[in-house]
DNA sequence: CCATCTGAGTTGAAAAACTAAACTCACGAA
DNA sequence: TTCGTGAGTTTAGTTTTTCAACTCAGATGG
């Protein structure tokens, strides 16, 4: 009876968890991409410790997610602050998909506090209507359901015996 | 100057979070959309402590994630195993944002380990392609960019001051 | 009947992570 | 020279997480 099974440790859901797993990164994240810059900013935000936060963009500037970039108020001294990378903007469906099954199970008595729309940054094309995450296959196949889908092994699989 | 913004702390990603942000807990619903039911599997699957297990596992049936559902294999006692709700089913797109992400910036050298393919339950109407996740808005645009979506506030939205 | 096995949890102590608040440091302004 | 600002750091106390050993309930077997 083979009992292979894909290594459920060597995966790229742990291994994004690793990154972005912790308490307070994906919400630092978040606030990047609402506009935070300032450690101030995100302390403020958030609430966050200080200490804390200053370890969590260090290592999400140590992976790539974020950067450190300098910046400078007219008539104050030179400061740093912190943007994403495209590799952290690309967190955002991610952070879509927490924000929907939140509003869907956990949402305030009075509805979503925040309703993401379709708005390009630069203002052209804009249609305003409100955004979903959609799983869809490379066929074509759109709005799959949860149970429509599977896992199966891809080049880097490991395998584990058992259960 | 106005400067109000939505309140970041009364978001749904922060509720969402709340249930599913501590550590192991989406590894636990990964392991669970993957078949696992029985708290050993949990355990040996994840590697997880016993007691972190135990907890984390009451937390997400508290919150309505999993179910405790008692099963017997023939000729022993009958114990007690988890399975998801729907509630916990759809939590799927987010760890396959999750897993597209890591796969993109963390990949093992040899390529993903994981490959979503569209294929039901059932068995019926399968194609096996590649499953994505994409950002549609309501009127059909697909397939949008991390920098084609705003925040904007929805009904139940509170507003803090500040930068 | 009694010892043994299995698998789901508990317990308890040590290590690590988190919080809160005070402190440092660099510089511009008064 | 002193004060204010904003990015961090330090320190001390609390909470989480880990690890390993233990309990508990029933089935099995002598």
């Amino acid at each position: 009876m083979e009992t292979r099974r894909i290594d459920p440790v060597n995966c790229s859901v742990a291994r994004a968890l690793s990154v972005v797993g912790e308490r307070w990164s994906l919400l630092i994240v978040r606030e990047a991409l609402d506009g935070a810059r300032r450690f101030g900013e995100f302390h403020s935000r958030l609430g966050i410790a200080r200490n804390l936060l200053a370890t969590r963009l260090e290592t999400l500037v140590t992976a790539g997610v974020m950067r450190r970039v300098p910046y400078q108020e007219p008539g104050d001294r030179q400061r740093f602050g912190y943007e994403l990378t495209e590799q952290g903007r690309a967190l955002r469906p991610t952070l879509v998909a927490l924000l929907e099954w939140g509003d869907r199970y956990l949402a305030d008595p009075q509805g979503p506090s925040v309703i993401v729309r379709h708005r390009p940054v630069d203002g052209t094309d804009s249609c305003d209507e409100p955004v979903k995450v959609v799983l869809e296959c490379a066929a074509g196949h759109s709005h799959l359901a949860p149970d429509d889908i599977c896992r199966t092994p891809g080049p880097g699989a490991r395998f584990v015996e058992g259960p």
